[in-house]
DNA sequence: TACTTCTCGACCACCCTGGTCAACTCGAAG
DNA sequence: CTTCGAGTTGACCAGGGTGGTCGAGAAGTA
């Protein structure tokens, strides 16, 4: 695994790229590392100098995607901004360019917590529940609560405007299917989804408090 | 197949259920044969006795699980109330019913889509956009937009509702897993859910419009 | 009894699996 | 120029799973 490391950056791209999608797709048992080497354009043999074996390999994809994620998307993340739903806002803006930096990491991260209880390794697990803590602080700490109208629980809203903000990406990202996300102008998009934003201001927010 | 359908009902539903869920949860591909007639509790040749291949017994159960849908959920809801959040209310209590009824029916079909432009006959292929179609017909037909807030598109918050209601009914069939949908007593589910009705309807009609 | 219809599971040829390893390349060290 | 060892390959292995077949018997019917 330490081979593995010393290989200069693009070649680990490559594997780590087409592990992460194999795995994304047909989960741990049903991934082929002969379709892995044959993407990454690799002998058979390699995978196996690297990584001892297809746990190994799992194991630290899990490591590197949690590792990824915290680096590339938690931590370019302002919590500082009380407005929930700008802070919503920003999440989605800097979640669309991770994701198209790589999405496979997110696939892959997607299905790990699928393998229910899964047999990771106590230290990755540990690092995967910190990072689902740390997330959900960093969604609802420090938001101003007088913003809400008066007349609505406002957890219940910030359910409701969740749903609603991850209602679009997900039918946004059904609608790209298939392009590349790194070659798409989101331009449009971004005005569609403030529209959407808008109405959720007018309707869960106090008249008056609406603009920022 | 018709050696099949001469079966007595609660023979045709054990495999019908086995192959179902063999289906809704690997894929045509990756589905086993075996598997199904062990889950099912019937001999190999049983089933090639019954369906001449895995592809037949696999359109069998598109036809089955399509017309089960029409029958069983679609024909149940009542298309004439004019109130949005109303409609798509009776709709989810329909849904759920049909649901328990037979959950496996719902993740398969919920596969039939994601077989991108699969090799189904265009018999069912043309049944399934048929259905499609009809369902969108039955959410937005007759609605009366007058109930809506003068400031927002309705278009949108057309979406928004929606988006918010499906959020909460995947939320909470993700927190029921594993329990048998038959067997849950839903009353407390049905009050948190009227209680994000109610604010969707303060927050997206007009005022004075909330009540029926 | 004789004939048809059901039912089973051992069996088939084939494919793919994770992992190994003898053989080869190639650049650096002596 | 030789030697060495790290890097690399893909044929190969045993094991297991695949969709589908079929001979043999069970059950039902006349």
């Amino acid at each position: 695994m330490d081979k593995f490391i010393a290989l200069d950056e693009t070649k680990q791209q490559k594997i780590l790229n087409a592990a992460l999608k194999e795995f994304a797709e047909n989960g741990y048992e049903q991934a082929s590392t002969n379709r892995i080497v044959k993407e990454a354009g690799i002998g058979k043999g390699m995978l196996f100098y690297y990584f001892k074996s297809k746990k190994e390999l799992y194991d630290y994809l899990a490591e590197y995607s949690l590792d990824f994620m915290v680096k590339r998307y938690f931590n370019l993340i302002d919590a500082s901004e009380p407005d929930f739903i700008e802070r919503l806002k920003q999440i989605a803006e800097v979640k669309i360019k991770a994701q198209s930096e790589n999405r496979s990491v997110f696939d892959f991260i997607g299905t790990l917590l699928l393998a229910k209880e899964s047999d990771l390794p106590v230290s990755i697990q540990k690092k995967y529940e910190n990072m689902q803590k740390a997330g959900n602080a960093m969604l609802y700490e420090g938001i101003d609560l007088t913003l809400f109208r008066d007349d609505v629980d406002v957890e219940k809203a910030f359910k409701l405007i969740r749903w609603s903000m991850d209602g679009y990406q997900n039918e946004l990202l059904h609608r790209l299917e298939g392009q590349k996300l790194a070659a798409i102008d989101f331009e449009p998009y971004w005005k569609e989804f403030y529209g959407y934003l808008d109405i959720l201001k007018k309707s869960f927010y106090k008249e008056g408090k609406r603009e920022r």
